[in-house]
DNA sequence: CGTCAGATTGAGCAGCTTCAACGTATGTGG
DNA sequence: CCACATACGTTGAAGCTGCTCAATCTGACG
């Protein structure tokens, strides 16, 4: 069940047994995540690095008031928390979004993949380094295009970063977030991000619904936020895949709408370690 | 002269003599960057990564309208380029705010130093997680503070990055940005940045004037912006040096005020291979 | 002394916020 | 099965933050 992260690292480079056996080794202690729970939080200082398997989660911080910014999401596949392994202390949290499968690496373990494995660590370096180029666009959005921009240039970076690892049907974006969350991500209040979709709506790009955001034509959405991909480093003859290419790999679909999940959701920031564990691959 | 680069390293890790040689071998290819010139730009496909030895630099992005918006700064120590040997294609420009000197590393060097100096390697990736760190930051301002707090942190986070390397004499803040740098940064209209520096002014915190920003009390500012240095990452000992603490490595004054340089400046996008270039220390 | 980049000021306006209310699904306990 | 609770989405109105436009001021420099 590591199947994204490792399509994910082959996109730019072709692993050899031996690393793929490494890191499937590394990502076998896996947990669940119940939505909207922390996996880390700010002050922590992990032991673990988390790395998202399938799911969805986001970083954000917490301002004295008690606002929320989120300063990016992680999608199946993404490594979001090599920080902790080299800088300790959390400056921000993690969250689950959605029920979420999430490996932890143990700092030992993941320095003995580095060590082990140079290529490994060069990939994951260039992970970080998208990573990255990410937030620089975040923060060309939060300084410098409006409302609407933002909300439909968030929506392209999903949809582009989801498609080229074939998470979701291709008929829209299967995004268990709600407005909140989006309000939160873009900087706005929940009644203005409101008003922007009903503006996307109206003008035909996108529709919002829990759960899932129909987008009848990309390109159309891509011209109106001025969408340039370059900034997530994908791979040239991926870059130009239809939309909804690729079958996702075989295994269950753990969210399809907010909060589709059995488990009691807590606004409690609990610890990962407190989640029920379970066993390897 | 890359005494910076050294003692920002050696922060967080003693280097032996070979890993210094290596270092100080790596960064020999050095040039001066005119002010208001770019390092790199947008599109460019680099075969060097840059670091800044002395001045002042900023990553910045331009979008379709013509308006820029700054996505960080680089003082003297930051390595502000590795994108380009991981990523390849710019998504963004470097540019240098004054007059500058920066070391061009080739990524063949760069390569060999990495590979042959783990230690150095993971030194570098920290530094690159820094710099995510710092994007994140910038994000949370840009989404969740009003302007007048986002220009307070920006002063706070420039003078503890600079303190930190003995960088200015602990009076204010050393710093050749002109008020349009500022509102590109801050994500604000000039007119609305030069109004939060008269507010600044009239509560006493800080005042603005060409090259230099007199700041009496930081303790104050640093209380008026909620800052909290945690996402720097700096060392625990290091944090609480009082402030101006710190003895410059001897060497030129490069900038004091804006464009404080007889070189002519022009708009032009000029790469890096138009400059001339000076032998190696 | 003229030129130019950059700082400053005022006035009117747009984007977004806040507050407050109401609508609508979904779930839960009696 | 109903009454109620909860979470989330939607709407309107008033107000503030920050923008745009446009003019003026200032200091540095040739």
């Amino acid at each position: 069940m590591s199947e994204y992260v490792l399509r994910k690292l082959e996109l730019y480079l072709q692993l050899s047994a031996p690393e793929r056996r490494a890191l499937a080794e590394a990502l076998g202690h896996q947990v669940i995540i119940p939505a909207r729970e922390d996996i880390v939080s700010e002050g922590d200082r992990p032991t673990h690095s988390a790395v998202i398997l399938e799911g969805l989660a986001c970083r954000y911080k917490t301002l004295a008031d008690g606002r929320r910014q989120i300063t990016s999401f992680g999608i199946s596949g993404d490594w979001m928390d090599l920080h902790s392994y080299f800088l300790g202390d959390m400056d921000h949290s993690l969250a689950a979004i959605c029920i979420s499968r999430v490996a932890l690496v143990h700092h030992t373990v993941l320095r003995k993949l580095i060590d082990d494995n140079p290529r490994l660590g060069q990939l994951l370096w260039r992970e970080t380094m998208v990573d990255g180029a990410i937030g620089r666009e975040w923060v060309v959005s939060l300084g410098a295009r409006d409302a609407h921009s933002r909300l439909a240039y968030l929506l392209c970076e999903l949809h582009a970063r989801m498609k080229v690892l074939g998470i979701g049907d291709g008929s829209g974006l299967q995004l268990p977030l709600n407005q909140t969350d989006f309000a939160d991500a873009i900087g706005v209040s929940t009644v203005h991000i409101n008003r922007m979709f009903q503006q996307l709506r109206s003008e035909g790009l996108a529709e919002y619904g829990r759960g899932q955001i129909v987008v009848h034509d990309w390109e159309a959405l891509a011209r109106a936020a001025r969408f340039d991909p370059t900034y997530l480093h994908l791979p040239e003859q991926i870059r130009a895949l239809p939309p909804g290419d690729g079958q996702p790999p075989a295994g269950a679909q753990l969210c399809s709408s907010p909060q589709s999940t059995s488990i009691r959701i807590r606004p409690s920031r609990t610890g990962v370690e407190s989640v029920a564990k379970e066993g390897a691959r």
